[in-house]
DNA sequence: GTTTTGTGATGATCCAAATCAAACAATGCC
DNA sequence: GGCATTGTTTGATTTGGATCATCACAAAAC
């Protein structure tokens, strides 16, 4: 079953999933009751109120979770991208999913069933830690998007989404938009029309959206804008160095 | 050390929080090495970026999780009362809390280190099942509120949150307000000013709101109501023909 | 009793974003 | 190459909510 994996697949799941900090041992266990599902993109890998029997973790491509609600509407929750985890906490303590998954592109995904998470948890505490881990990643994360959909508005949240890709602390740079405008406009809580006028607005401050690529003159600019304008007071404690954070 | 908690606290403890479910031999563990501490309303227990040392259980009182952007804008993320755990994410697997706590009222609140709780996990696999279970949970809420922000109105939100206070299924009743009308804004998403314009409106579909406590004439309405107004589909599986299977 | 204070309601206005509609642009298909 | 399809932008309009200001009223203070 390794055999399916190259090195480089295993590095990323080691850098960005529960597979993080796990011993060799605890590793190949995993991967050999584990099982590479492929995935055109649309296809539904989960609706929301399904028995939650597996968890994944993506090898390539991406994945959006969302929730449907009773009058139709779509809320997208998150996208996840290759090395990451999805639906663990699901599969530890709701009996279903909370949200659906769909493949927005085509994707490989390891496929982990409930039994054995469970068992492998029970032999090692360790592996318990681990799981926590990557949960409490994605609360943090929640907790984020609420403070952002609570406090700021549709082109602040842009400007924090492109900020998030630059790679660099100051300059410029030009990034490549990981997926197409309608699922970004859907991520940040907004219509693709107002998306794009989000867009607009930020060439005031030096951004050039084109195609497929966002060019960012003053990186600075963009990321003070998203906090909040002008002269906002960074809020004392200068704790907000959570610099430690996942890129996307 | 237990001779502090009453029989009634226990009970809510092992309903609401991740006591539930523990053997009395790992519970009581627990309490001896936990220490009561009361509060006073207003009173910060720790602030984002402090580091995550104390994970908490609720004894009596309300206390509020919230955030602080970077301008200075308050995002409420939750709030938590009698016999609920919070910051048990926190301290498992992340450095510092990624929110602030404040009590709400006067609160008497069990504290637990992050020293005894990764003890016990070690010690007993069943104990990081429990852990897991609460923080899937609080995961959940987050999810169903990202969703109820992104897809539906100020006043559908106040509808649900009235709904979700309604004991019963059908019906009408009159329930309390569980806090200061300021605070449900918060948590909502909204301001104050527009929860009043909310609970107006709200007036239409038979809902009287009085000082304290809020009459309401017709539950089954004010849920369609916060579900989509009229005849939403109650969210049917069968949308699902949205999966093609686009072969390149 | 009266004053003070805090909280909630109401009104007028402004701004952000959704909605409805139409024009384009890019892409795949026959 | 046209042609349908999907994704993106732009415009006109409406709606939801924020903002600012004022008022009503109850609880607490003097």
């Amino acid at each position: 079953m390794d055999s399916l994996l190259t090195d480089g697949e295993l590095a990323l799941m080691r850098r960005r999933s529960f597979f993080g900090g796990l011993d060799e041992e605890l590793m190949s266990s995993l991967l050999t009751d584990a099982h590479v599902h492929q995935a055109n993109a649309g296809e539904i890998l989960f609706i929301q109120g399904d028995l939650a029997d597996t968890c994944f973790i993506i090898l390539d491509g991406w994945v959006k979770l969302y929730r449907l609600s009773m009058d139709g509407g779509e809320a997208i929750v998150s996208v996840y991208s290759r090395g990451q985890s999805f639906a663990e906490a699901a599969v530890f303590s709701m009996e279903t999913y909370p949200v659906a998954a769909e493949a927005v592109s085509p994707v490989k995904l390891l496929r982990i069933s409930r039994e054995i998470l469970h068992q492998r948890v029970r032999e090692n505490p360790e592996f318990a830690l681990s799981i926590l881990s990557a949960t409490s990643i994605h609360l943090k994360q929640l907790v984020k998007q609420v403070e952002q959909l609570k406090t700021h508005t549709g082109t602040q949240r842009v400007a924090r989404f492109l900020g998030s890709l630059c790679p660099m602390e100051d300059g410029s740079c030009t990034i490549g938009l990981p997926y197409d405008k309608t699922l970004i406009a859907g991520c940040l809580g907004m219509k693709p029309e107002s998306l794009s006028r989000a867009f607009a607005k930020l060439r005031r401050i030096g951004v050039r959206v084109e195609r497929n690529a966002a060019a960012i003159s003053n990186i600075r600019n963009l990321r003070d804008y998203a906090n909040g304008g002008d002269g906002g007071m960074p809020y004392q404690r200068t704790n907000v160095a959570s610099t430690r954070y996942s890129a996307h």
